[in-house]
DNA sequence: CGGTAATCGAGACGGTACGTCATGTCTTACA
DNA sequence: TGTAAGACATGACGTACCGTCTCGATTACCG
C-alpha cells in the first residue's frame, strides 16, 4: 500500500492499460528503504542509497513516492504492520491494555524504530500533508483500538462512565512514546507494566492495582 | 552559553589575546536562528540564511557551533530560559505539579516550539553527542526539579515511598510531550490538571483526587 | 519514406502478414514533429512530446525511426521536398545557378529552418551512419543538380573546362549557408544575386557579368 | 575571461574582499572541457564529466559559466586564440587573405574542432543571448580583421570601390566554413587557394588572378 | 471463420544528466 | 585573533528525457 498515487486498484478491477507496476520493483524499494532506515536514520539516507540498493531507478521512487518521507512512512508500516499482532480481548482493562501495549513496546525496542518514528513526527510538524497521512496511517489505528477497550472497560464499570477516553490513552501511549524517543530509560516489560498499573491505580496507592499477572 | 567550544569559563579569567568575541554577533546569530527556527521549523532553516538574517559570516557561526542542531538546541534554550519560572513549592504534590508543568505547558503551546523540540529529539537519536548535551542542558534539569518533588512527597507520606520516581515522572511529562509532538489534541491547562490527577488517583476512581484547585 | 528500417522497397512486394503499418500514425508523427521542430529546434523537441502531439506511443516512433535526429531528418525532408520546385534550365549558366538558388535561398529563409539544419549538420558530426544518411538525402541531390549545370555551362564554353565543379559548387552553396547558420545578414534575393555574379566574374571586375535579371 | 560573469577585473582594481577565485580551477575546467569537447563533442559532454576531469566541484563550473555552450565557448575561445597567429599586411589583397585564411584552415582542420563550432553555432540557433556572445567572440573579431583587408584593397583599386565587403567577407570564408561543416571534402591549402583564386577572379576566368605563390 | 502475427495505445522501467541547494572548510583583507 | 566576504569540494535533491519493456487491444492475412 503506497502513501503517493491511486495505490487501491480492487481485486476485480479491469486490468488497466500499459506496463503494470512491477511489483519487484516496489517491494525491493521498501525492503531496501527500511534497512537503510533502520541502519542509518532517515536524515542519512539518500533516496539515491535506496535506488542503488533496491536495484532501481530515483524515478521509479518517485513515480510512487513523492517525498522521502512517505517512503519512510510506507517502509516502516510494512515492518511494522508485519510484526504487529492483534490483541485479543481479556475481560479486564489491565489485561486488554497489556496486550496491546506489550506487543508495541517490544517492537518498537527491538530495533532502532524510534529513530524513524522521531523523524516521521518531525516531518509531521513542517508538512500538515504528511502529518494527516502520519496520523491515519500510525496513529488512529491504536488509538482505536485503544478507545474500544477503554469503552468496554467503562461498560464493565471498571472505570467511570464519564472518564475522558483520549485523555486515558495519552496517559499509557504518553510514557511508552516518551522513553521511545528520548531514550533516557528502557522500554522494558516491566515499564510497561508500571505504566498501566500507575494509569490504572493511580501513584497515591489507594486505587493501587494488585493482580500480578 | 554556548554548546560549542570554550565556554569562556569564569567573569575573572586572564583577558585572552586577539580580537575579543563579538557580544553584538553573538546575540544577532542566537536571535536569527530562534526566530527562523520557529517560522520555518529546523530543516527548513540553512546556515546561510541564519548569516545572512544575523548580518554574519557563515564561518563566525561555524567557530561557536559546531553544527546546525547545536545552534538551534542554543537558540531555543535562550528564548525557553528566559521565559519559563522557576516553581515554586505548594506544600503537595498536586500542588506541586501543578506549579512545575502549567508553566511548562503553557509555553510549549504559545509557539511552535514542538517543531523545533521534535527535530532536537530525531537528532539526538542519531548523534550520541548531541543527544549528551540535549540530555545535560533541556531534559535533566527539569527532571531533577521533578525527582525532588516526588521525593518530598514521599517524605510527606504522599505517595508510597517504594514509588519509583523516573516511572512517576514519565507518567507526567510523557502525556505532554505525547500532545506536543504528536499535535492530535491541544496542550490546555485542562489537560495538564487531568494529567495529573489521573496520574495521581488513577483512572479506576477509588483513589481519585477530588481537590479543585 | 523513412530513414530507418524496412523501407518498403517496391510497390509490388507481397502484402506482409500481421497488422499493416498505420498511415495515419506515420503522418501525425511527421507533422508533429516538423511543428515542433521549426517552433523549439531539435534539442528542445523530446520524443514524448511528438508522441503526445500526435497523438501515438513513443513505441511506435522507435520502432520506424532509430534516433529523435533521423526522424527530424524525415521531418524537415517531407517539408522541404514539397515546397521546392525543380529547377528548369535557362540556357546559361547565371541563369541556371539563380534558378537553382533562389527557390532554396526563399524556402530556407520562410522558416526557422537554419536551426534544424545545424542541428542535423552538428549529428552529423559525431554519428557517422546519420552522417552518411543525411548527405545522401540533403547534401548530395542538390550537388548533383549543380554539378549538371556546371558541366553543361563548361560544354557551352562559359567556364574553362578544367573548372574544379567540387570547388564551383561550395563558392555558390558555401556562402548562402554560411547566412544561413552565422544569421549576420539575411539571406535576401539580392544577397543570392550578389552571390551568383561575384562567383562568376569575381571580385576583381576585369571579368564582372554585366546581366541585370 | 569568461563568458558568464563579472570577469573583467581590471589589473588596477583594488583586492576584492572574500576568497579569491581559483586559477587553478579555472585553467582545469577549461582545459578539461576542451579536451572532451574535441574528443567526444558538445552534446556527449556533461558537466558531470568535466568537474570530475578538472578536479572540480560542479558547483564551481555553474558559479562561472551559466552554461555548457558558454563553457563549450570559453573552452575553444582559449584553444583558439592561442594558435591564431595575426595575420600580416603583404600588399595585396590575395596576399592578405591567404595571410588570413590559410592558419584557419590549418588550425580549423587540425583537430575536431568542426563538431564543436557546429554545435556552438545550433546553440546560437536558439538562444538569443549565446547567438550575441558568440557572434562577438567568435566571428565579429575575424569580420573585421576581414574588412580591413578589402578596405585596403578598394583604396589601393584592386577592387572597384563600391564592392559589397559583407558579400566579398561571405564569399571566401562562406566555401570554408562549408567543407568545415559537411566535411564533404578536405579544407586543404589547395582548397583554400582556389576559394580566394576563384573570389578575386571569378569562374568565367576572364579576370582569372595568375599569381601562383 | 478461427488462428497467427505484426501493429498500436499506454505507460512503467533502468539509466543518465540536469541545474540547484546546503554543508562545512578555506582563503583573503580588514579590524 | 576575530570577522565579513565569498569561493570551494562534496553530495543529495527532484526533474526530465532517453530508449526499452510489457501489457491489452486492434487489424490485417491465411489456412
Amino acid at each position: 500500500m503506497d502513501t503517493g498515487r491511486n495505490a487501491t486498484a480492487g481485486v476485480a478491477e479491469a486490468q488497466r492499460r500499459g506496463r503494470p507496476r512491477s511489483e519487484k520493483a516496489r517491494v525491493a524499494i521498501l525492503e531496501a528503504a527500511a534497512e537503510l532506515l533502520l541502519a542509518r536514520g532517515l536524515s542519512e539516507v539518500s533516496m539515491d542509497a535506496v535506488a542503488e540498493r533496491a536495484g532501481v531507478s530515483k524515478a521509479t521512487i518517485y513515480r510512487w513516492w513523492p517525498t522521502k518521507e512517505t517512503l519512510a512512512l510506507d517502509a516502516l508500516y510494512s515492518e511494522w504492520a508485519a510484526a504487529a499482532p492483534s490483541p485479543r480481548a481479556t475481560g479486564s482493562l489491565r489485561g486488554d491494555l497489556l496486550s496491546l501495549l506489550r506487543p508495541w513496546a517490544r517492537l518498537a525496542g527491538s530495533r532502532p524504530y524510534g529513530r524513524v518514528i522521531a523523524a516521521l513526527i518531525t516531518e509531521a510538524q513542517t508538512d500538515p500533508a504528511f502529518a494527516q497521512v502520519y496520523q491515519s496511517r500510525f496513529v488512529e489505528p491504536r488509538r482505536e483500538q485503544a478507545r474500544g477497550i477503554f469503552r468496554r472497560a467503562a461498560e464493565r464499570g471498571e472505570i467511570p462512565p464519564d472518564t475522558d477516553i483520549e485523555v486515558a490513552i495519552d496517559m499509557v501511549y504518553g510514557p511508552l512514546y516518551h522513553r521511545l524517543l528520548h531514550g533516557h530509560a528502557p522500554l522494558s516489560e516491566r515499564f510497561v507494566r508500571a505504566v498501566v498499573d500507575t494509569a490504572l491505580g493511580g501513584l497515591t496507592g489507594h486505587g493501587r492495582n494488585v493482580q500480578e499477572n
